[in-house]
DNA sequence: ATTGTAATGTTATAATATAACCTCCAGACT
DNA sequence: AGTCTGGAGGTTATATTATAACATTACAAT
């Protein structure tokens, strides 16, 4: 029906059992920092789980209002540290182009993280797909630039929302 | 010396003649603008001209603190309006992790504009490598996502500043 | 001169992020 | 248990970036 079936699928169905999202990321977290000796205390947990809320990259005012609607009223910096926590332990990444957070779906290793966000619905996929890495880094090889971080976003339509916006016109 | 003395310069020299960048960029800005019936204003040009005083990327705020040491004091809207409208007509482009605005070098083709930033001097340098354009594509096409714009934005250092954050250390 | 539109001015405020300082708690060590 | 210590979080204030809403001016075309 789609069109799009053959395609890999990195935008999760929009039917798929969110609820697990949530609980994979919360327990990998888990795993990850006690591996470390990071201390993922109830504050960071909490905030964790707002950011994974949804595919949709969180903005960090929007995570604080949760929280305050949640229960659990804190101050801008409550969250900045939080989620700079989370950002330096890798267990989330953020959105420049949006300044909003997104879980990353395989905390273990490090990695640039190259994300496909849609402009319909919201979320954001993580790719980091080996050509455009092995493309950037020869070409900043090339010029001899030393890259120490990489911002890789590229906004668009995901399959879902490319097949939902045409709908509405007569066949075109 | 600096040992990358064989890579392609993207990078202006510590010693290049700025006034040139800018004037160049002026005229090109000037002509383009004349072309499509686009209204470069005095107060466009000389945000264009404050855009170019550095191959750093400069913020609005910077903008508009010089604006007012030169005597043409405004408010934040007539900065971001000027701004909007460079980046429309692609005489600009933003840099998303740094929330600043850097000339084009190229403004008559559109582009997406690949950016290598430096940390150590602050410059960014466009490269729009075909080869990145090409993984992007591709990695994109595969999942079936229909890109509408693009952020690629490599942080690290240049060459002369990899060569000049060596120098302290004994010969290593 | 008139008029319509685009550009700019003006005021206020929204949205994002951090500085600075303080308190408290968990775990380490005795 | 006592006590020390460092990190986590609380609190207040403020910095930085960006836009909404409305008034005014400038300009081009008639």
């Amino acid at each position: 029906m789609a069109g799009k079936s053959n395609a890999r699928a990195v935008f999760a169905a929009a039917d798929h059992d969110h609820d697990h999202c949530i609980d994979s990321a919360l327990d990998a977290a888990s795993g990850l920092c006690a591996r470390r000796g990071a201390r993922l205390t109830a504050q960071r947990r909490r905030v964790l789980a707002l950011v994974w809320r949804s595919h949709a990259p969180q903005g960090a005012y929007a995570i604080l209002a949760t929280l305050h609607r949640d229960g659990h009223p804190a101050a801008p910096p409550t969250v900045y540290r939080a989620l700079d926590f989370l950002l330096a332990q890798g267990l989330i990444h953020r959105i420049e182009s949006l300044n909003a957070f997104v879980g990353c779906p395989m905390p273990d290793t490090p990695h640039p993280g190259h994300f496909l966000i849609c402009d319909g619905c919201g979320a954001a996929a993580e790719v980091n797909d080996r050509r455009i890495g092995a493309a950037i880094r020869r070409s900043a090889g090339d010029v001899g630039f030393r890259i120490e971080r990489q911002t890789i976003e590229l906004r668009g339509l995901c399959p879902e929302c490319q097949d939902a916006g045409q709908e509405p016109a007569h066949g075109d």
